[in-house]
DNA sequence: CCGTATCCGGATGGATACTG
DNA sequence: CAGTATCCATCCGGATACGG
């Protein structure tokens, strides 16, 4: 997909308002290439993606052991979100050829950056989280 | 679906870590009715919602204006990912019973409190924008 | 132990047409 | 203008079985 020659807009100061990034990017046309909530935040949002990074958070953890963390997950949907988070470089993987295998995820320096902007989405979704069941109870009743 | 009577942890110190956190939510089973990664992070991390707040977060707007604003997302997708922050209480809807008539969209107080935390993450998803594309790149030079 | 391959049901979301 | 209704293609993701 030859790439476009129009490179992405100087990246903002970071107490720039929601509200003017977004004229930024629509000056783009909303191209998903040059809008990082499409090209990025997309994907932290699918099924596992946040639970993982949470678990590895934590610190260097083997297949088997983020399987455990997360009960209701299935080998497939693991090890296809660990190699979506290699592949856009948040997490490492590393093999030991011992027998049986051993294999070792872990974040990436890229990584770790993530940990404080998405920790403190986090807390407000907790703190928020009484508030949120509230309104939806509310909304039903009205319905 | 009678809610459990278990009440939700104590929300914890800003400060506590995404690893701390969630040593808590596997305590309770990761239960998505206890987890807030699942239960309000996944909504978020849907389509559309973040563009639309994005929107919203310039100020209110009528229904048309939001499709404007966002040129791809069809009237079906809006309407319905607008109820949705409707029922979580981040969105109020005000009809004005003109004729033709017109509808406005707004952030509530509790959707105006999400829009620190989300800039953030959006601040750092364009910041490394570049570098997951790089990453991206040579993940792929190697297969 | 750490995956990959295949199959398949359900949810997601676009297109189109219609209404108050 | 601001939706609703319907149909339909695609994709996400679970279950199962197999391989290095």
């Amino acid at each position: 997909m030859a790439e476009s020659i129009v490179s992405a807009p100087a990246s903002l100061p970071a107490e720039t308002s929601l509200a003017e990034r977004f004229a930024v990017w629509q000056d783009l046309g909303l191209d998903p290439h040059h809008c990082p909530v499409r090209d990025v935040l997309d994907h932290l949002g699918d099924k596992w993606t946040t639970l993982i990074i949470a678990v590895l958070a934590g610190g260097t953890r083997r297949f088997g052991a983020i399987q455990r963390a997360i009960p209701d997950i299935s080998k497939r949907m693991l090890t296809q979100s660990l190699r979506d988070l290699e592949r856009d470089g948040l997490v490492a993987r590393r093999v030991y050829p011992t027998s049986p295998p051993s294999v070792e995820y872990s974040l990436t320096p890229l990584g770790e950056t993530l940990l404080a902007p998405l920790a403190a989405l986090v807390a407000w979704a907790e703190r928020n989280h009484p508030a949120i069941r509230a309104a939806r109870t509310r909304f039903l009743a009205e319905a």
